[in-house]
DNA sequence: GCATTCTATGAAACCGCTTACAAATAGCAC
DNA sequence: GTGCTATTTGTAAGCGGTTTCATAGAATGC
């Protein structure tokens, strides 16, 4: 007593200059299977019997059908979506990081939503609402300073997260990279190791940035080991940009006593004070020793060669993807991975000169 | 790694939160209103009394309450997300672009979500199937060249989507950004004033790179419009890193005649060049002219400083954001725009030398 | 006063998927 | 055949918003 009375009413099919795109039960019919059977054929194939399967995969190829991920997540309560929250992208290293992440993520599944927070943990903050309005399951960020409510954020729904471009075994969050300051006091003491023993330093902007804070310091813990002081007047702070790294060394050189070797905050200031430096007229390294961090692809072409401390950027993001990941899936993994971080050697840092005059300028070299 | 306290919070993912998070039905539970008022009062305050706009807004944020996006974009049929695929992120150009891109679109209230294609079509291709299932509204790709099958996607879902970094008024596609030959037309002017007859060009990958092949056509136009010509001999093909950029310098110097005029495909490979003709011991620009573009921050920094095409990034990535949002929104919106390149001229390129020797090998510098 | 328009709010029907649970089927021992 | 377990499939109840439509009140006109 089935009343199939719809032969003369067709209250679908008109439209068809703009057909609607396929959803999960136009596949099912087409199929001849539920909806329930066309999800486990594409989320769990060994689920579903091979016939079954093949005649979903052929709908789905005939449909160009494509799964709804905001009806899924809603579904799931998962949306297979990271997001990442970094400063600026600006940097080659940090790009190879995002690159990575994004990679590894989408190995795995998962979609990358990126915010930037230009060095400023308001702005990160909110930017971690919008990401959590987004949806994301998991959370990259840089560095391990960020404003309490965020962490209470993810925490209260239960979103993963990782710091990286840190490590610190004994942190509350779990992070992925290096001791910056253990870094930085490794490269201050190849310098100490050449005789050098007027160091200063161009370091990064400071506040809020425990990467650029914990460079500095791990400076200063080499010195104090030899006996050795970095006053504040050796120390200036300037944005990551070569233009400020030449006012850095100009701001260093005019010292007396003369530094004879400078450690940069990263490459970008290191090239900004090696250039400035042979614009000077002073031999690096002979005059001057210059080191910085990232080992970047440009700065370390430029003669005489950078010498750095190269950290595989690349590796911290696929890591993150991984932990992150794995996270969710529940497994247990190890809350603080620890990256090898190389010195590299190049024309840059030299044994320290016998004597070192006080400067005084020669004619300026300036491109603009 | 870290026992557990006896506080018994696990800040882990996996849900393990005290209380599940807010929904609206608690906000409106509080505000004693119902879930059609709150969702009112969120996104169109106006349609919504004083007083009860208050009391929602109270709610709020007593729960700390956040929509959650999968059941917005599940409902309202539109994710508020925008989806950028690049080659790369390594070039600071590029990066300025996305950051601006991303720094809008949150502006209007949309995510950015991120993926590579490595320049590679086939990957964009999965890449934007992987950004339809995430849910995207718009896409930026770059370039415009792309698989046919991409644009088919996009156009029966409705998802707007935009080339950036080219322009041209007749293309089928909305594009922003600049015509790549006309600029590399340009650029070769430059050197032809100059004096330059000898020019070669150091160019990244063509293959299925509209940007990097317009740049060779545009060099050869410019060479044409004064009845010269540049053979195939006098192109050499390198992606864009530094070292290949020296590689490329070396291929191209030991033609005779040499070249007394270098163009590169972009800064990254003209710093190479650069580099490299002062490895040989020859005098940028007294000997050699090289010119590039972008106009990178570091580039341009390196003695003699680079003569480059600057063209402005961010504000491409501004644009597309605009665009793709406004196009979402029903507003009617030019099609093609075109963004100012400028000609920077720096110490890299100058005269013509008188006469050209053939070159010879004097000790090569090497960093590493 | 009553009819009429306008505004503020609520009830409930989706949006498209996943997944508990139930039901059907198959396989197998007896 | 019966009874049992294992496997495969279907039914239907959500997931958490938005939005249509209806309704209650307030304001206006006569």
């Amino acid at each position: 007593m089935i009343p199939d009375e719809e032969s003369g009413t067709l209250p679908n099919g008109e439209g068809d200059s703009a057909r609607p795109r396929a959803v999960m039960r136009d596949v099912a019919l087409l199929a001849g299977v539920s909806t329930a059977t066309v999800s486990r054929a594409l989320s769990e194939p060994e689920r579903v019997s091979r016939r079954v399967r093949a005649r979903v995969e052929k709908a789905v190829r005939e449909l160009g059908y494509i799964r709804h991920g905001a009806a899924r997540a809603l579904s799931m309560r998962r949306s297979h979506a990271i997001g990442a929250i970094i400063p600026t992208v600006d940097n080659a290293t940090r790009a190879g990081k995002v690159a990575s992440l994004q990679k590894r993520c989408r190995e795995r599944g998962y979609n990358l939503v990126l915010a930037l927070s230009e060095y400023d943990l308001k702005i990160e903050l909110q930017q971690c609402r919008n990401l959590i309005e987004a949806g994301i399951d998991g959370l990259m960020l840089e560095g391990g300073i960020h404003d309490p409510e965020l962490y209470e954020l993810l925490q209260n729904r239960g979103i993963a997260v990782v710091n990286t471009s840190i490590y610190d075994p004994h942190s509350k969050y779990p992070n992925i990279g290096f001791d910056n300051r253990d870094v930085a006091r490794r490269l201050a003491e190849h310098l100490l190791d050449l005789g050098h023993r007027e160091i200063a330093m161009i370091a990064g902007p400071t506040a809020g940035n425990d990467r650029a804070g914990g460079r500095v310091t791990g400076v200063r813990d080499a010195l104090k080991a030899r006996g050795l002081d970095l006053p504040d007047s050796r120390v200036v702070e300037y944005p990551y940009r070569v233009a400020e790294g030449r006012l850095g060394l100009r701001a260093l050189i005019e010292q007396n006593p003369r530094p004879t070797g400078i450690v940069c905050g990263n490459d970008v200031l290191a090239v900004g004070a090696l250039v400035e430096a042979q614009a000077l007229g002073l031999n690096v390294p002979k005059d001057l020793s210059i080191a910085g961090f990232d080992d970047l692809d440009w700065a370390s072409q430029i003669p005489p060669g950078l010498t750095t401390m190269a950290f595989p950027a690349g590796e911290i993001g696929q890591l993150a993807a991984d932990y992150l990941i794995d996270t969710l899936s529940g497994k247990s993994v190890p809350r603080a991975i620890e990256v090898e971080v190389r010195l590299i050697l190049r024309g840059s840092t030299g044994p320290a000169p016998a004597s070192t005059q006080p400067f005084n300028y020669p004619k300026p070299y300036y491109s603009d």
